[in-house]
DNA sequence: TGGATAATGTTAGCACTGCTTACACCTAAA
DNA sequence: TTTAGGTGTAAGCAGTGCTAACATTATCCA
């Protein structure tokens, strides 16, 4: 009855195993993620994580949705509702670049970590990407869109909002180490030349 | 003097491992090369190879420069000399998204080894970069291109491409695995579209 | 031409990893 | 209360990167 010092269950190995892991590879990167690390910092055998975790890789992708939701919440955060199209893509942009340049381990885990889990992580979410197109074909009745394939327009968009955050996480020169400041301006002015166009061909 | 079956030295073991590893990585990953099964392919004891690699992260860099010499190769042999700066600049973008839909796992080694060798190994070239500037100059006086920050516009520019590329290495749902035949008309249909705008706020 | 020197190989081994198997314990449901 | 299943442990296998000490060969200079 007396709570011995050491239970035997921890209690919630998983959700402590998934948080340190998680910070690890925020802090540090995925390659220094080791099983047998974070089972001596939980207090727990080497073994123990293989009850909650598969795999390696399976803890991996674990963090990766984690960070999946987080982003996802910023990116819920920051949109502004009933704004017209082109300021809520605007918006969309500059978080998405931020959580880059805020979280550039994870950002990358959460793309390279799609191949293992079968579902792509990297870029917007399904249903984000179908109400982005559904915003471009309200903005092409508005008259504020050009008429072109609303698809190709969504992709090129995400194209370029996809390429700047992966501009500041590959270390872009010219980019690197971004305060989170910069990565708005960068993102407003880019989404803004997408928008004028940049050549007159 | 006769040639025993198997000399003690291999003759050219770093080019025999660099070879190796660069297929390796290319067709399976940086996270399947084994030192130690590069040595026994090569026929050779499980130490030598750092005789001509201090570590495993410089064997990796000089694949990963291997891959962007190659890119660099590439993108020379697609750039039509003496054509207009748009025509250029699709050139370029067409090469680069192809190279990554057909080497995606060199492709991200160049980017993700960039932190290792302190050099930005992903995107283009810092030569190319000031290249890319110039035209747009060009562009600009010639009355091709709108008055606007030639480093934002080369900047943007690089992000389409670059997004474009990743969101292909990274398994976008709508662009998994894509031929090379596709991976051209998309970055044609994107750049063309970037060039006319997408808004008209 | 010969002999030191540097380059390139070998063997053995350390510390670490992911992961498995067999067993121990503790909890919750029948 | 028993029993089944979830969760922990200990021990160990196969593999890794990397190092130290030693062996062999190529090269270059007296």
């Amino acid at each position: 009855m007396s709570p011995s010092r050491q239970p035997y269950h921890h209690g919630n190995l998983r959700e402590a195993l998934l948080a340190a892991a998680f910070r690890l590879v925020d802090s540090q990167g995925p390659e220094s993620v080791s099983i047998r690390a974070l089972a001596r910092e939980a207090g727990v055998s080497s073994a123990a994580p293989f009850r909650h975790f598969a795999d390696k890789a399976v803890l991996l992708d674990a963090v990766a949705a984690r960070a999946r939701a987080e982003l996802d919440r910023k990116l819920d955060e920051s949109t502004p509702r009933d704004a017209d199209v082109l300021t809520q893509f605007r918006a969309m942009t500059v978080a998405y670049v931020r959580f880059a340049a805020e979280h550039p381990r994870l950002f990358d885990l959460m793309q390279s970590s799609g191949s293992t889990s079968g579902r792509f992580l990297g870029d917007l979410e399904d249903e984000r990407r179908l109400k982005l197109i559904a915003l471009i074909c309200e903005g092409q009745n508005a008259g504020l869109i050009p008429e072109a394939d609303p698809e190709l327009i969504a992709l090129t968009s995400e194209a370029l909002t996809h390429g700047l955050a992966r501009m500041v996480v590959d270390g872009h020169p010219r980019l690197a180490s971004l305060s989170s400041e910069d990565a708005r301006k960068l993102a407003l002015a880019a989404t803004q030349l997408l928008q004028s166009g940049i050549g007159l061909s």
